[in-house]
DNA sequence: TGTGCTGACCGTAACGGTTCAGAACCAATT
DNA sequence: AATTGGTTCTGAACCGTTACGGTCAGCACA
């Protein structure tokens, strides 16, 4: 009979002849009417093919909507690309199946500002994964009054933290390097701010750069080598826009050609170290015995080629961040988890070549 | 001076005197008001740090969410630990990011029947991926009136689904081995039905398994072998409920345990190939000399380790049920997408050994 | 007989927006 | 002077639900 409009709780009240809350009350709370009427309700229900409160109204009115929402800075796509996105992610997914939370992974374009996806996302609280500092959509979510959890950025006011200490375990694997006797080193990193630089990035730029991550990173090396007695200005850094083997291939290219001299490549990222392995390999170059390598993370796919790397608890990230933001009860004051991170040799690193100079002229 | 409750429209729209349409209007259709009003509405909202229409309401009113749900079998950190599941969900978000929607990953619980979280769920339409037949989540998402796509399923009145034609693509593998002259073979698969049995599955268990998947690959081995001359019923068939590579490892010792005669081992997954191959190679089993290896789904770490296997387009099938969940203005009548798979002749098969008779006596 | 308690149900007021049909005003055209 | 058209803004209805504070009948107990 209600063929056009889809029933709805008030329609079922009418047909059956009670009032609203009572056809809420057989779904919400059975112990609130007797159990005849509940089955009644549902029975019709049923019949008029009702499905059950609607969820955007119920969270309109309670204020829930059962499920947290993730930002990152790029394509939702990227999510199931990066092993080490992914590895957040599955710890994410386990603090919010455990607290019967939805996962609600927010759309948005690294290159454009367009924040209408975080703010049309009807979500208990926000995860936001490394994106830039000045990220508008970041301004979006922390414009939202819902609780929020933030990694792998500089400190936000007021907002939970969940992070690693970038610089210090960078340094630990430069000190490393420096051990061995690496002093002519080169720098592939990741996208450093919102614009695209595919190319060498200036002291200035390192500097700058938006994403803490990539700058933690980058100040540490610079620290460390500047210590001993490397000038931090004329070692090459690298950076891609894009995070993918197939760019650390070609970051690793392009600083070989311009510094041929250089006897290890620390990269920001193991994906990266992966492909500046594979670049290595293209031109002849024997790792570690001509070429040092190094990673960042400490995902699977570096263990298995023995990358010497940092391996950083990604999952553990993702379920603290996860926990901060569920758990919580008190939002009083914000706090800071820093996660431990490992230094991993691998059979990527080795003393620098001790031949004369490199092949090409002067 | 609104310090406790937080700014709304209508607070805004009081505060500013003019009428709740206008202060709408000033976010959503700014061609329906002066700039110069609209100037005002939006600096009183910063002052006010009113943070935008909220969303939930938004979603009430215009009957749209802006996300559409994903429901699997697994838990939800399942999603980003199965290499398969990680390649589809890499689509469907390619699909989404395509489209401006987010992605809302439903928590389930494989061994329970809360299906809260399905009803709770604010979502424009549902992608449902490989759930039994029987599933109430499934059914649950079948009450919603939204759009549904379902994959790998068998077909469901009046919904779209994508997959792959299972019986003919792993036939063409049955093939292969028979041709290759194997007649003792053994079948890892994966659970077969909302209910655990981690073991041997009875031929009245295969034929009536819940996820049509596994269904029907189990019936296109028993078809092909069964043409072949072998006694299908003498086939052992072991299952998990887990989907891993231990898993695999250990039905692989199980299976080979009780029957030493076997001379290839197919899964129906690679996940649980691999185990298998794990398991080979602890037991001084040469493969493929020894023993056959098959898997399903063509994962790059199977490609890695040059398993023979049945790859399937499995971002193809994410990106292809999104299209159709938020391509299709026309829902009239379902539609369905068969997707192509390809036989992949690795290194883990060959044929029997031809020694005698396997070592152990009668 | 009065009192208090419990179970079962109800009325009203939000929740925070969007939408649509006009109203009011002004300038330009007939 | 009347008509037309365009811009800018408003009032009221509506989206579908749940929270809150009741009412009311029936029953046990002193």
């Amino acid at each position: 009979m209600h063929a056009r409009r889809p029933a709805t709780l008030a329609s079922l009240a009418a047909e059956l002849g009670v009032s609203r809350t009572t056809v809420s009350n057989a779904y919400n709370r059975p112990d609130q009417l007797s159990p005849e009427l509940r089955r009644r309700v549902l029975e019709t229900a049923r019949r008029l093919g009702y499905p059950g409160p609607d969820p955007v109204a119920r969270s309109l009115r309670t204020r829930k909507a059962g499920a947290v929402g993730l930002l990152l800075t790029e394509n939702l796509s990227y999510a199931f690309r990066d092993p080490a996105a992914i590895g957040f992610l599955e710890g994410l997914a386990l603090a919010c199946e455990g607290a019967g939370q939805g996962l609600h992974l927010v759309p948005v374009n690294p290159e454009r500002e367009d924040v209408a996806a975080v703010h049309s996302a009807g979500v208990d609280g926000f995860v936001v994964y490394s994106v830039p500092d000045d990220d508008p959509h970041l301004a979006a979510v922390l414009s939202r009054p819902v609780p929020t959890v933030v990694c792998d950025q500089p400190r936000v006011d007021g907002v939970d933290l969940v992070g690693i200490d970038d610089h210090a375990a960078i340094a630990q694997l430069a000190g490393r390097l420096i051990t061995l006797g690496h002093r002519n080193v080169g720098v592939l990193c990741m996208r450093l701010a919102r614009d695209r630089n595919d190319g060498f990035a200036s002291v200035a730029r390192q500097r700058t750069a938006h994403f803490h991550v990539q700058r933690a990173r980058l100040a540490a090396l610079a620290d460390s080598f500047a210590a001993a007695g490397v000038d931090w200005e004329r070692v090459p850094v690298v950076e891609r826009f894009d995070h993918s083997s197939a760019m650390g291939e070609s970051a690793a290219a392009q600083l070989l050609d311009a510094n041929p001299e250089v006897t290890a490549l620390i990269c920001t990222s193991d994906i990266l170290a992966l492909g500046a392995l594979a670049e290595a390999k293209r031109r002849g170059l024997r790792v570690p015995h001509d070429l040092t390598v190094t990673g960042f993370d400490g995902i699977v796919e570096a263990e298995r080629v023995g990358l010497t790397t940092i391996r950083q608890p990604v999952l553990e990230k993702g379920r603290a961040a996860g926990k901060l933001l569920l758990g919580a009860a008190d939002h009083s004051r914000p706090r800071h988890i820093t996660l431990d991170t490992e230094l991993v040799l691998g059979t990527t690193s080795a003393p620098p070549r001790t031949t004369e100079q490199p092949w090409f002229g002067p």
